[in-house]
DNA sequence: AATTACACCAACCGCCTCCTT
DNA sequence: GAAGGAGGCGGTTGGTGTAAT
């Protein structure tokens, strides 16, 4: 009947880890790395799950930079994410470097929820909680309406879709009025904003109260001139990733926007999942996915699962 | 000072997805 | 293509600390 469990439970600690738990997971791990957590725990010497061996360790052992409070910049971009992928912990988490899905989730819970309370937000739908729901559906009856532009002076002829997910609500919602007010705030590099900002004012304007518009073209070629700075694909690459840095910082103090340059993703990378079999995005050739160099609708990093990249030291 | 209520968060549980065979 | 295993994810629980009475 039912599963296996993937431990057995019998001769497995539970609860609160002890430091001596700690401290052997953390050598474990920094002598064979991260992987086949089902068979850690006894390699390691420890009465633990598997999985809790891993939670532990993506929550609390790992090297991290970042602990603590989250910061004011944190919370807006949490709301905002969270209005655009729902419960999705670990995506949001994922643009939330040093942050994880489970802490998230916590603060998500115990402050914001009550923070948009407050504002009179309903926190699951994003839209105020004296607005009834038949107004418009927030679930599933999707109506996605696509329009496809031929792209003006682009000798490759990009087609951009634009599906709307949402159907147009009758009132304003004033977190959007928010990131419209703070929008002029940041453009001042002359970066390509104007990439998400051109579709904005009239979405905004039809449903204020949640953008869940996306923006898909076809498979972005290094050669293409949809990047303005430059077309040639390896020179183009390196200087993007030296700029990666700096863009986690911009990330969280604009809330989050397109880049310079633009770049066009499919969208799966654009939800962060660009290694699925949904990606059609050339972004992946000679194993400069998006997940380096892409990012979302949002402007934001699309690396998912950045505790990967961490060097052991 | 004692008790109760509330807030916070680490950890567990079960389901889902992906990968391998 | 099907089955099983492993990892990952989101929801929930339970323990602990703090504020209020």
């Amino acid at each position: 009947m039912g599963r296996s469990p993937c431990c057995e439970k019998a001769h497995t600690n539970k609860g609160a880890w002890t430091k001596e738990e700690d401290d052997r997971l953390i050598a474990y791990i920094r002598t064979h790395g991260e992987g086949c957590w089902r068979s850690l725990p006894k390699a390691a010497g420890l009465l633990r799950c598997g999985k809790s061996c891993r939670l532990r360790w993506i929550n609390y052992l790992r090297p991290d930079p970042k602990r603590g409070n989250f910061t004011e910049d944190e919370d807006e971009l949490i709301i905002k994410l969270h209005s655009l992928l729902g419960n999705k912990w670990s995506l949001i988490a994922g643009r939330l470097p040093g942050r994880t899905d489970n802490e998230i989730k916590n603060y998500w819970n115990t402050h914001i929820r009550r923070k948009l309370l407050n504002r009179g937000i309903d926190p699951t739908t994003h839209r105020p909680v004296n607005d009834s729901p038949t107004n418009y559906p927030t679930t599933t009856t999707v109506t996605a309406t696509t329009t496809t532009n031929n792209n003006n002076n682009n000798n490759s002829s990009l087609d951009v879709t634009t599906i709307s997910f949402a159907n147009p609500p009758p009132t304003t919602h004033h977190l959007v009025k928010e990131e419209v007010e703070d929008e002029p705030k940041h453009n001042s590099d002359g970066s390509d904003h104007r990439k998400i900002n051109s579709v904005l004012p009239e979405i905004q304007e039809r449903c204020p109260d949640l953008n869940l518009e996306l923006r898909m073209s076809p498979p972005h070629h290094s050669s293409s001139s949809s990047s303005s700075s430059s077309s040639s694909s390896s020179s183009h690459i390196h200087p993007q990733l030296q700029q990666e840095n700096h863009y986690h910082h911009q990330l969280l103090k604009t809330g989050g926007r397109s880049p310079p340059g633009g770049t066009n993703i499919c969208f799966a990378c654009s939800l962060g999942i660009e290694n699925s079999k949904e990606c059609s995005c050339t972004n992946n050739i000679n194993g400069t996915s998006s997940s380096s160099t892409g990012y979302d609708f949002l402007g934001l990093k699309t690396r998912v699962l950045d505790y990967r990249s961490l060097e052991m030291k």
